[in-house]
DNA sequence: GTGAAAGCGCTAACAC
DNA sequence: GTGTTAGCGCTTTCAC
């Protein structure tokens, strides 16, 4: 009712009217042109003579007009918008994939909104319907836990690329990092430097344990050290890591370098070691996994394994692209692989524990 | 051309059809009503007969309809979204902050979008451009180093809250912590263990380093410790941190507590401290800044300063709420508290040098 | 080169 | 209770 009457003292008060914002018709009124010749002038057609073109942009500065992406979306039928789901925004990891998709995106001209599911599970299927109800024209899903009934639905509707893990269906596109890979790179290090009794502390649940798993004791099988092979339970966390650091200390023999499930567990397996006097990477040498902020530390120093996230992002975008705009509609499952960062957490051997 | 074939052969391929999503009216078809009748029972207006609701919900879930935000957008003038717009999405607890404004969001019937400017300065005012155009109904802007102008710009079309720093202009909300009384929390903290020759270990530039500064030389003057005063150059950095625990070794009579810039200038303090063989607590007490997960790692286990972040994403749309909806238009520049977190850094001071 | 007119998918009066 | 109608702000043929 009073939002009549403020529109209808719109003609008088126009730059000053803070409440409804000029649309396109204000900006031709006060240009003296049509409609269409702003738009086409906004697009940068070049079939506008240059007097128009600037008084057009006169306007637009003046009124600071702000076209409605809205509007022009409902016409066009595309909002050149990605959207972007994670499950945790607290993991840096995550920030690194947001970061190589939002770069890739604006160099093809597209904008990636974020949305998360703040670790909860039911979040993640209000956050993907958001970004359908608003059109976007693809969706990244980087959040592992996601049910596939919820993938196939988001697949139904445009194209969806899953980060971290294979998808069931065989529509939807996948980008996942080795693991076993990761894993195999890690021992293959501890060899190099002359390692033979290498121990894994394993994770505990979900394919990122047990690819990793898999990678360790099939490294080792290939360097022939089969018998030096000791798998430690532990888990993800720094307490799995220092239980795993003293069932690793009980050993008969021990093992002179250590494959940890990750980052955070390795810190574990470190505290544990140390606090039984002996010293890294003197007596054991220590490869965590992740290659988080953590690692990095000057007062840790891990060598790790680093999984490119940056990379990982561009990707994405580069996958949603090609169904885009390039029509592909066969799904693809890409694999990246992980690299080792070498720091101060491995060295060779004692030489007397060579000899054993 | 073919797109005009595609919608006329709609009809005989309602649901199979991925290209062209169906609309309002493919449901109205459908149920056998009018497009109105759908809008009422979407918005869940009670005056529609069950027989026809349920006929529509029918045709919704057959069809697999989803509103159009973009459609429904422009004809209601407003999104019920709120942008929020982060500088560096690594940072955890820009993660906590975009947690609260999801959580209250939600709790509003609005929904939050994020955009990054990763850290680079001119991709600020692309991502509240986006923001604008997309016609967000407010503005979150957690990115501390932006520019006034830009800041300016937004609150001209939108109600805007600026997170980490005062606003030079009268008409944007603010919301930050209180860093001064951060440092005072943990100077007072230390004098309640005993301390008095407690040192600054100061970051380099910004007006958090400066702010934190004040405090501690304020809560050292009210303890009547100005005697007791030491700042020592260090950084936010550990190298920072590093640094400056060097500087306290070279002290001619050395405190017996640290209060550092951030945690990660505490981390660095440690390492310097520890090499030059003093045990942390017992020789020296230390306190962080920041609480970063870093902190809580068993093996820092760092006493440090807490900022509410989920807390400060919860006011944040709460301030935006009450522009939106209550029509506030008074700007409010609110401060939260911080908190102290207590763990194992801190403790009293070892009796002989009480008597220093 | 430029303008008129027809929608994009939806909501909100307003009739009935 | 239900259908009709008039836009929301924009792009896009299609005339001129």
């Amino acid at each position: 009712m009073d939002r009549s009457q403020v529109s209808s003292s719109r003609k008088t008060a126009k730059v000053s009217n803070r409440r409804s914002k000029p649309t396109i018709l204000d900006v031709a009124k006060r240009a003296g042109v049509s409609k269409s010749l702003v738009s086409m002038v906004i697009r940068g057609d070049d079939r506008v003579s240059p007097i128009r073109r600037d008084a057009v942009h006169e306007a637009i500065a003046e009124l600071d007009y702000r076209p409605n992406a809205m509007a022009r979306g409902l016409v066009q039928r595309t909002t050149r918008i990605i959207g972007v789901v994670v499950s945790d925004l607290r993991n840096p990891f995550n920030g690194d994939v947001v970061s190589g998709i939002l770069n890739e995106a604006a160099g093809l001209g597209y904008k990636a909104l974020i949305n998360t599911s703040d670790r909860r599970r039911d979040l993640e299927k209000d956050a993907i319907e958001s970004f359908l109800e608003l059109r976007v024209d693809g969706l990244v899903l980087a959040t592992s836990r996601i049910e596939d009934a919820t993938i196939e639905l988001a697949t139904s509707a445009v194209p969806v690329v899953v980060l971290g893990r294979k998808t069931s269906d065989s529509l939807t596109d996948s980008l996942t990092v080795d693991n076993e890979m990761g894993a195999e790179i890690a021992v293959d290090h501890c060899v190099e430097l002359g390692h033979h009794a290498i121990a894994h502390v394993a994770g505990r649940e979900g394919m990122a344990a047990r690819s990793r798993r898999t990678g360790y004791e099939r490294a080792m099988v290939r360097h022939g050290l089969t018998d030096h092979m000791t798998i430690l339970d532990g888990g993800f966390t720094e307490a799995g890591g220092y239980r795993g650091g003293q069932l690793l200390l009980r050993q008969e023999t021990q093992p002179t370098a250590v494959i940890a499930a990750n980052d955070l567990c390795a810190i574990g397996v470190l505290n544990a070691l140390e606090e039984a006097g002996l010293e890294i990477p003197r007596d054991v040498s220590l490869v965590g996994y992740d290659n988080t902020s953590l690692a990095a530390l000057r007062h840790v120093s891990l060598t790790t394994i680093h999984q490119p996230g940056e990379d990982m992002g561009r990707k994405a975008m580069d996958l949603l692209f090609e169904r885009i705009h390039e029509g592909r509609t066969r799904p693809r499952h890409e694999v990246v692989a992980p690299s080792l960062v070498v720091r101060s957490t491995t060295a060779p051997p004692r030489s007397e524990e060579l000899k054993i």
